[in-house]
RNA sequence: AGUGCGAUGGUGUAACGGUAGCAUCACAGACUCUGACUCUGUUUGUCUAGGUUCGAAUCCUAGUCGCACUACCA
């Protein structure tokens, strides 16, 4: 196998670790989330990576639930990320719950308790909170701290048995209050929750923190590449210093940077917020920058994973531009959508001398990418709609499109030439006026003339009509969480526009929730979730490249 | 201030002591029944200062800058 391609610092280790025959060659991954909010597109980086991983190396890849927190985590987040994870294009070897280890988890904090290593604090979150130090200074030791083993053993036992209220007591590892990683200074191992779980129900009234459950969760598991982000950095010497202390598996944590994308934020604190806010219509808002907002805007798994791929991983600090993922959508999309037509800022184009009442219907090739992608038929009359832009009165040298005097052809049609137009009392054009050339007919065009332009059109007789919803970025800039003041002050109020009846061809009355198409010269388009046949709805998923309009902003 | 991590074109990422490459973006041109796609070409980069070496993005030293960590969240 030849590497044309480097690898990255994970592939690296990996390789490494199997030439060395660390844990038999074997390579097992895991992604684990916490099921307290939907998955964005930061998330995939990271799934793509454990999962891609496993398969390159031949292991496996676990998907594990985070849920040690019964106050914030929902069976609904449960459902929709593993309906993420198989439509990006993955699966799981096992699916698995921390919830599921908590009884062996209470198990290691008793081994624990009996190696003089946790004790049972009475302190309050406040007293804790000033007792820890700070970066500078230590900590101070808890009046508890030097409880008896079986002191512990007993009030521990009386936590899980629920006598006592919430934040009465807490567990904690016994470690040093002045270290100077202050996740070293005894730090929380379990607290008490009266709560319903939304997997152990009321078995339990204790719960581990995430520092006393992750890492052994990887153990238990006998994950040999722990990947995270590099925010847990910190926290790896406390992982292994648990570890070590129960001789469980010694699984080994490799941490990288998370990516960032300009024009959003991706926080779940902060998506959560413009979900209730109401800021946007919910967690898969096609304005979202989660894998559930971006299918629905039509966004492909392969270009979200060709994305991945190409932005690729690294420890340093980053924020990617949007228009590297824009790139790989449309890269996809171009081979895979077929073109239709549609006209979104209508006007009225008339054949002069087309006779009225006649339609002729045209064999359109449905995508130029894909030599089997068919054709579709289109009617063509007297009367289309075309775009309001494609005429002006008075051009410009490097205008194309119509205007008196010009030649375009209507695309699969016919050349035409354009002898004016007509206007209302305020001067609004109302109609554009052209000739058609009936020897130049598509695909039999004997007219030897070449015109620099081709439109679409939609015929007026036939014509249906949609609603389609033109998005753009949710944010006006860059980095919204790093502006002064509240990042929703940046939201871009022009987000969203709606046109309410755009024309459409006759063909698409078929098209289905999650179709994507290209409208031709406008951009690609996938149809709502919330479409029907009695009301079509479609997503402007991403424009096209517009040189024309880089062209005519200039002088 | 303590600890840790990091610094390569506008953006993202390679180069593991030996020609700073790839993708995107930008720009110019060719092609085009999508001003799309495709193709060709061009501009732009090693945080700073020393040192080691025939040779340094890479190794060493010092500095600068950025980020993370002081939740009974994960």
């Amino acid at each position: 196998m030849s590497e044309e391609r480097s690898l990255n610092f994970l592939e690296e280790i990996i390789e490494t670790d199997i030439a060395a025959g660390k844990n038999d060659g074997r390579v097992h991954t895991r992604f684990p989330p916490e099921p307290n909010g939907y998955l964005h597109i930061g998330h995939a980086t990271s799934i793509c990576l454990n999962f891609g991983l496993a398969t390159k190396y031949n292991g496996k890849c676990n998907l594990r639930f985070d849920d040690t927190n019964p106050v914030t985590e929902e069976t609904e987040y449960v459902e929709s990320i593993k309906n993420d994870i198989k439509w990006l294009g993955f699966t799981w070897d096992n699916e698995l719950y921390a919830s599921d280890y908590f009884d062996t988890l209470y198990d290691f904090a008793v081994t624990l308790i009996k190696k003089g290593l946790a004790y049972v604090d009475d302190s309050t979150a406040e007293e804790i909170a000033a007792t820890k130090g700070s970066l500078t200074t230590p900590g101070i030791d808890s009046p508890c701290r030097n409880r008896s083993i079986e002191e512990n053993l007993q009030l521990f036992a009386a936590m899980r048995d629920g006598k006592y209220k919430d934040g009465e007591k807490t567990l904690r590892a016994k470690i040093d209050m002045a270290h100077p990683n202050l996740l070293f200074r005894d730090p929380l191992m379990y607290r008490i929750k009266h709560e319903h779980h939304h997997r152990t129900g009321d078995k339990w009234c204790i719960y581990p923190m995430y520092d006393f459950a992750h890492g052994q969760s990887d153990s238990i598991e006998e994950i040999t590449h722990s990947i995270c982000t590099l925010e847990f950095i910190h926290h790896r010497p406390l992982y292994n210093w648990f570890i070590e202390q129960l001789g469980i598996f010694p699984s080994q944590q490799y941490e990288f940077a998370r990516r960032n994308l300009t024009y959003t934020v991706m926080s779940k604190r902060k998506l959560l917020q413009l979900v209730n806010e109401k800021h946007v219509s919910g967690w898969d808002d096609p304005r979202m920058p989660t894998i559930s907002g971006m299918r629905r805007r039509g966004y492909t798994a392969e270009a979200l994973r060709q994305f991945c791929d190409t932005i690729g991983i690294a420890k340093r600090e980053n924020i990617v531009d949007i228009g590297l993922l824009e790139f790989c959508v449309r890269e996809h999309l171009n081979k895979t959508a077929n073109r239709v037509m549609a006209v979104l800022d209508p006007v009225k184009l008339v054949i002069t001398n087309f006779p009225e009442g006649k339609e002729e219907i045209f064999d359109i090739e449905n995508n130029p990418e894909d030599p089997n992608g068919g054709t579709r038929k289109v009617p063509f009359s007297h009367e289309l709609w075309i775009e309001r832009e494609d005429f002006m009165e008075v051009a410009p040298k490097k205008f194309f499109r119509l205007a008196p005097g010009n030649m375009v052809r209507l695309k699969g049609a016919f050349i035409v030439k354009c002898e004016g137009c007509k206007k209302d009392d305020n001067g609004n054009i109302t109609e554009v006026h052209c000739a058609y050339l009936p020897e130049s007919k598509s695909g039999h065009d004997t007219s030897g003339l070449t015109v620099k332009g081709t439109i679409h059109w939609v015929s007026v007789a036939s014509a249906r009509t949609a609603e389609v919803r033109m998005y753009d970025r949710l944010f006006r800039v860059e980095d919204p969480s790093n502006e002064d003041g509240d990042f929703k002050d940046y939201i871009n109020p022009d987000s969203m526009n709606v046109l309410p009846a755009v024309y459409i061809e006759p063909e698409l009355v078929n098209a289905k929730p999650g179709d994507r198409v290209q409208f031709m010269r406008k951009g690609y388009f996938c149809v709502d979730t919330e479409s029907s046949a009695d009301k079509l709805i479609f997503n402007r998923t991403v424009t096209l490249k517009d040189a024309w309009a880089k062209e005519s902003k200039k002088v």
